[in-house]
DNA sequence: TGTACATCAGTGAACGCGCGTTCACTGATGTAC
DNA sequence: TGTACATCAGTGAACGCGCGTTCACTGATGTAC
C-alpha cells in the first residue's frame, strides 16, 4: 500500500480531533469541510475517504470532544467541579465541556447529530451525579445532580457571555460556593 | 407619501419581531434575509431601507428578544421562576429566555451583536438580583443571583439537550427545589 | 527479475445552491407653480 | 384645476462568495505471473 499500516485512521482521527476543537470555538455551522482539510493539511476532495458527509463527521467530532471531558478521569470531585467552574475554562471553548458550549445548537439539530448530543446531555448528568454519589446505583440521577449539573452548565455559559473578566470570576465563584 | 403615517417603523418592528423569533428557534446563522423579508411579506432587496446590514438586525433582534423576557414585568418572584423554569418555556425557545437559547452563540460574536449579547446577559443577572431582594440596592449583584441565574440557563439547556421528556421535567423540577 | 495490473488515499476542477449586498427601476403619493 | 417634478418604500436581476458534494484522475505501493 501506498500508506503505512494505519495511516487512514490516523487521518480521519486528526481530521475528527480538529472537527472538535473548531466545534466548541466557532460553533457547529463554522466547521466547513474545505476549512476543516486545510487545517489537517489536505484537499477538501479527501474528506469522502473518512466520512460518509458532514453530519457524521460532526456526529463523531461531538462524541469525540465529550469523551475527553472535563469530568472524566478519576480526579477527586473537588477538583474535577473546580477545573469545571475555572477561568480557564471559561476563556477556552475549544477544550471544554461541549454541552456548555454547544449544548443550545445541539438542541436544534436532526439526524444524527442530534441524537450524539442527546446522549451526551445525558452522559453528562450520570457524570455529575457519579461525582456527588460515588457509591450510589448506577442509572440513577438524583435532583442535587440534576440542580448541580444546570448550575455549571449556565455559569460557563454566563461567564463567557458577560464580556466581563470580573463578573465571569464572580459567577464561577458563585456557582462553586453553593455546591 | 405612497405609505400611510408610521407604515414604516411598522414594517420594521415587524421585520425585528420576526428576526427576534427566528433567532431564538433556528440559531443565528439559520436566520438569512430572504427568508425573513419572505415572512414578513416582502421581497429581500427592501431589507436595506430598514437595516444598514444584516448585523445590525441581528442586535436589534436579540435586544428585542430579551424585552419581552419571562422576568420582565411585576409577577411574584416564585411565579417568575415557576414560568422561567416550565415545561413550556422548554418547548418554545422561540418565545423563551434568549440567553438560554443562545448564550453560548452570543458569546463567539463580534461586533455590535457580541454587544448587545454581553449586555442581554448582564441585564439577565440584574433582573434575577430584583426578583431575589427587590429591597436591594441597586448595582449589586449577590451570589446568590449568580447561582440562580446559573442553575436557571443550565437547567433549561440542559432540558432542551436530553430529548426525553421525563428527564426533561427532573431537570426543571429539581432546578426549581433547590431555590 | 521484470512486467502488467489492482488498490486506494488523496487531488483539484466542477456542479448547483443560498447567502449578503448593490442597484436601476417602479409606482403611488405629495408638492410647486 | 392641471402639469411637472420630488419623494421613497419596495422590487427583482445581478454580483461575487463559500459551501457540500461529485468525479475523473494521480501516483505510490502491492500482487500475479
Amino acid at each position: 500500500m501506498r500508506y503505512p499500516e494505519g495511516h487512514k485512521e490516523n487521518v480521519s482521527t486528526r481530521i475528527v480531533g480538529a472537527a472538535a476543537r473548531a466545534l466548541r470555538q466557532d460553533g457547529i455551522d463554522a466547521v466547513s469541510i474545505p476549512k476543516l482539510m486545510k487545517l489537517a493539511g489536505l484537499t477538501h476532495g479527501g474528506f469522502y475517504v473518512h466520512f460518509r458527509n458532514r453530519d457524521e463527521l460532526i456526529a463523531k467530532a461531538v462524541a469525540h470532544a465529550a469523551q475527553a471531558s472535563l469530568l472524566a478521569g478519576d480526579k477527586p470531585a473537588a477538583e474535577a467541579f473546580d477545573t469545571y467552574l475555572s477561568k480557564e475554562h471559561a476563556l477556552h471553548p475549544e477544550h471544554g465541556c461541549v454541552v456548555a458550549a454547544l449544548g443550545a445548537e445541539g438542541a436544534r439539530q436532526t439526524g444524527p447529530v442530534r441524537r450524539a448530543f442527546a446522549q451526551i446531555g445525558r452522559s453528562f448528568l450520570r457524570q455529575v451525579e457519579r461525582r456527588l454519589h460515588p457509591e450510589a446505583p448506577k442509572n440513577r440521577l438524583s435532583d442535587e445532580a440534576l440542580a448541580t449539573a444546570s448550575r455549571m452548565v449556565g455559569a460557563i455559559v454566563l461567564a463567557r457571555l458577560v464580556h466581563d473578566e470580573a463578573l465571569a470570576e464572580r459567577i464561577l465563584v458563585a456557582a462553586k460556593r453553593c455546591q
